[in-house]
DNA sequence: AAGGAAATCAACCGCTGCCCA
DNA sequence: GTGGGCAGCGGTTGATTTCCT
């Protein structure tokens, strides 16, 4: 069976290890960029397109092959509740996996109603621990069901987090960027309650308020989160550059 | 062993947004 | 202001692999 794709001539297009050399040695040699000229300098028959990338989803440094992690893959939901097919931003908080990988990850191990099938999964073992047991919630390894959706509660001084779901993923945001709460905003009204105060000091939008979210290490990520957490939250600027908050229902289904 | 069904994933396609002249 | 070129993104396709009967 291993043999199958080399004996029969494949129909795609599939990229062999001379093309990669090629554009492996090109893009070291000049860059990344320009990847419309790059076929033509580097005389790969390969459109712009598709020498990106194979670039950024095989060749790049740094890439992660091979099956994804439990810790991976919990973040992978998680991300995926709260942002919706944002492969890219999914991606971009898993270092060395790209948005296709994610993408396809998704929709092949995650992104079924009912899991069944003839293949063993990739990792069983781990799926065995981890599995969607309904739509909204998640049974991890010691068998605790977290819930992911709840109504949203929102009060006049806080705006009420929905989903303890939503705090893990921000929290880990803040542990694995080195990010720090100078004072934890985040307040747990009950069980699934967790009230969030949208004052928000960050690089982009500085505040001076009573609870100040600093983002110190690595300013690309940094930003990123910034956004997110604006965007997810429904925050935006208002006139005085303070952060206001929007509907958090817009977000939250 | 053979054939079919299902799963996997690399690659392509089309759309959108940004940048620059 | 606008149009072309390019990069990036998400959806889809289809070849290959794996499993079951």
């Amino acid at each position: 069976m291993e043999n199958k794709r080399v004996k029969s001539q494949p129909k795609k297009n599939l990229w062999k290890p001379e093309e990669d050399t090629i554009l492996r040695n090109y893009v070291e040699t000049h860059g990344e960029g320009n990847w419309a000229t790059v076929s033509q300098q580097s005389g790969l028959m390969r459109g712009g397109k598709s020498c990106r990338l194979r670039w950024k989803n095989y060749l790049r440094p740094n890439i992660k092959r091979g099956g994804m992690s439990q810790e991976e893959e919990d973040l992978i939901i998680r991300m995926h509740k709260l942002l919706g097919n944002r492969w890219s931003l999914i991606a971009g908080r898993l270092p060395g996996r790209t948005d296709n990988e994610v993408k396809n990850y998704w929709n092949t191990h995650l992104n079924k109603s009912c899991p069944r099938g003839k293949r063993k999964p990739i990792h069983s073992d781990e799926h065995q621990n981890t599995t969607i047991t309904e739509e909204n919630s998640i049974t991890n390894r010691n068998n605790k069901v977290r819930r992911l959706s709840n109504p949203p509660i929102i009060t006049t001084e806080t705006q009420e987090i929905s989903t303890p779901d939503q705090r893990l993923v921000l929290e880990e945001t803040r542990k694995e960027e080195g990010s720090s709460f100078i004072a934890d905003p985040w307040t747990i009204l009950g069980d699934t309650e967790i009230s969030f105060n949208c004052d928000i000091e960050s690089p982009i939008m500085p505040v001076n308020n009573n609870a100040k979210f600093v983002l110190d290490d690595e300013p690309f990520i940094a930003y990123m989160d910034s956004f997110l957490l604006f965007e997810a939250f429904g925050c935006t600027a208002g006139e005085d550059g303070y952060a206001e908050v929007g509907a958090m229902q817009s977000i939250i289904p």
